[in-house]
DNA sequence: TAAGTAACCAAGCAAGCGCTAGTGTAAATG
DNA sequence: CATTTACACTAGCGCTTGCTTGGTTACTTA
């Protein structure tokens, strides 16, 4: 049954149900759905994950794990700066938000369909990637570029990073660094 | 079958469905479990609508149709002042997302559900609402009290207050009104 | 070349789904 | 008093759902 396994194949077929949860939302997406899109039967399915469930656990992981790695990199290659950490942070965010697009919509808006344990699992993966946000807010703060209570400015300012998905056009004249900037220049207090 | 029918009894179900729809989600939530919620029997329930999706539309309208309601009477009840009217419009928007937080939810993370027929009527009371807020948002960059793209400002602002629905907590210490006056300190040009 | 294993398929089960048909009943209406 | 209307019921149809079962094929390894 090829259980917690990382096999190629199994990427591949991630990959390609993150899209068809985008598309048309978990609970619509039949197993029958999924198969028929990655070239096999629906029993087949059930060779590489467990239950319907699993596939969704994949999907969410491979997304935040993406995202950890992503600003872990961007904040170790930057200069200590408080200005230029939130500038890197935002980058980032928005960076595997799109790169990973698929990934990162259903793990933001289908997290409850995740089972009590699966969700028990991946909510320390996402906690610490939001401590990572804090933490850089908490210095953008104590710097002075930015006012306000920390728990609140760091909800609005993920807010509006996340809602990005529901309008940004990637084939649009903006890059996603644009929008960073322009959200960064927006809060910083002049 | 009372289609387009605005009797209480409809609306006592309506304001039932959309708690449900909160709680599990538009498709995990059954015609049974509505039903068993509104004390009937699935079949009854086609009395009030058509079918399944009109429970959604009717969900979705009248939420809008809030919020619609609460902006204008805002605005005009509200000084000429750029700056008093961005508050409002911020205040109003945490006002009617809260006190009627289930048909918002639903009309947020549901929306992709309705068949293409709803979406095309709703669109235009969304539409409506949105062009008070690029309005409202004009004007404060006209003032010189906010700077950046019109656009991306809108875009921005309605996400962060958009995305509070994922993590305000009513019985927290914060009143909406609190969190309306510290967006709008955040992002006001000092 | 024999054994093992990963990947797949055909067939279908039990449960649950949205929705319909036909009926009963009490209150409002002519 | 006769009729209509609003609201509810019972029963179940036709279909789809997630998932299982039992077996086959192709490739790797000893």
């Amino acid at each position: 049954m090829n259980v917690m396994n990382a096999s190629p194949r199994r990427k591949e077929l991630t990959r390609l149900a993150a899209q068809l949860f985008v598309q048309e939302g978990f609970d619509r997406t039949t197993v029958r759905m999924l198969a028929q899109e990655m070239g096999i039967k629906s029993g087949s399915l059930f060779h590489h994950f467990k239950d319907k469930q699993e596939i969704l656990a994949a999907v969410i992981e491979e997304g935040t794990q993406n995202a950890l790695g992503i600003a872990k990199a961007a904040l170790q290659s930057c200069p200590g700066s408080a200005e230029a950490r939130l500038h890197a942070m935002a980058r980032a965010h928005l960076e595997t938000l799109f790169a990973d697009r698929n990934a990162h919509v259903v793990a933001l808006f289908e997290w409850r369909r995740l089972d009590p344990a699966a969700s028990a699992h991946l909510s320390h993966l996402r906690d610490a990637y939001e401590a990572m946000w804090v933490e850089v807010i908490d210095d953008a703060l104590a710097a002075g570029l930015i006012h306000g209570d920390r728990f609140l400015v760091s909800r609005f300012i993920l807010g509006a990073l996340n809602w990005t998905v529901r309008w940004y056009d990637p084939n649009g004249p903006r890059t996603p660094d644009d929008l960073a900037d322009e959200l960064v220049a927006m809060i910083l207090s002049r």
